[in-house]
DNA sequence: GCGTAACCGGACTCTGTCGTCCGTTTTTCG
DNA sequence: CGAAAAACGGACGACAGAGTCCGGTTACGC
């Protein structure tokens, strides 16, 4: 690895970049521009492009970061007995993510078939085992996918994001878990 | 009204524009740029512009038409007897239109405090009796309102956009639709 | 037909953003 | 310490889209 080894001023200011990036996508979406990332960050801007050839490959690391992050809680939910309550259990945390990052449904979907696909093929695998599992328990229509449960979830929380009511999200997603219930 | 009356050529022009955006709005979404509007509708860009003092106005013109479509079906469903059938007929139909057409939802949100307010609080308002209507019947969850069925129909219609399969659109809205039933 | 007012569209400006270049500064290591 | 390698960032180029201007053209009333 020593080969691939930055400098330490390099490395701090890659974090840095980062921090930056994450949070302005949370603030205000994937639409703030490089320079505005740089400032923050307290670089310039070709510091920014020196690591990441193109704004999309930001993107995809800041987004590949929070994708390991919902991989774990999956991991968490996997672990609970009741299969329905373990699938309505993922569902609320990824829905606390996303309602706290405005980024982080439109990288996820931005960046569809890059450099995130491995960790989004890992992550929508163990969603499926999670879905599969509810459905088994009859808990879960079964006619949805991990896929759909992402753009649902997602969708419904970003319709909800310039609402007054910051909560708003939480009966956006309780419509959705409701609808994704098995009728009986 | 002979004084904002239009020369022959201006007026058939100025349809052209609109067709123009509309179709070009539904195809690809509001970012498609004035110059391709204008190209389509085979008339320089300056043209459009003199007609809407903005791109903006030119979306709302072409999303207050649309409105109006919604607000007849909106009117029809009213006529419906069974309260519940009345507010889903409606939803499936407003489902049919924003599949269609992919500027839709994303101008209507997008000019949303602009020149298409009253259209909008007039659409709103006759889908709160339809939403009221409904509630009283013990069909539709009581915390809901015109604007969160809005919102909820139109982003999960969004989610379904770039799917191989052209009617996942209508999985999503019985999704949602069962959702937003009454649960008993 | 003809003059005028309305209209047209190509060329232009302005702005904002991505991405590159290169002279200067900083780290690192012998 | 001192030189080489790495990294920095301001300046630059390219491009795209919104909105404006003006010289030429077209419709319409007389």
């Amino acid at each position: 690895m020593s080969t691939t080894q930055l400098r330490a001023d390099a490395q701090r200011n890659l974090e840095r970049v980062l921090d930056a990036a994450a949070e302005l996508f949370a603030e205000r979406g994937c639409d703030v521009s490089v320079d505005e990332i740089a400032r923050r960050a307290g670089v310039g801007h070709a510091t920014v492009f020196r690591r990441f050839p193109t704004k999309d490959a930001l993107i995809s690391a800041v987004v590949s970061k929070q994708i390991r992050e919902l991989i774990g809680f999956v991991e968490t939910a996997l672990a609970e007995e009741d299969a329905g309550e373990a699938f309505r259990s993922f569902v609320w945390h990824a829905g606390e993510m996303h309602a706290r990052d405005r980024g982080l449904h439109e990288g996820y979907t931005r960046c569809a078939m890059r450099d995130v696909a491995e960790a989004k093929a890992e992550l929508n695998a163990l969603i499926d085992r999670l879905i599969e599992r509810a459905q088994e328990a009859g808990a879960l229509r079964r006619d949805v996918s991990a896929d759909d449960v992402s753009t649902l979830v997602g969708t419904a929380i970003r319709g909800a994001y310039g609402a007054s009511d910051a909560e708003l999200w939480r009966r956006y997603v309780g419509v959705v878990l409701d609808g994704l219930a098995a009728r009986g």
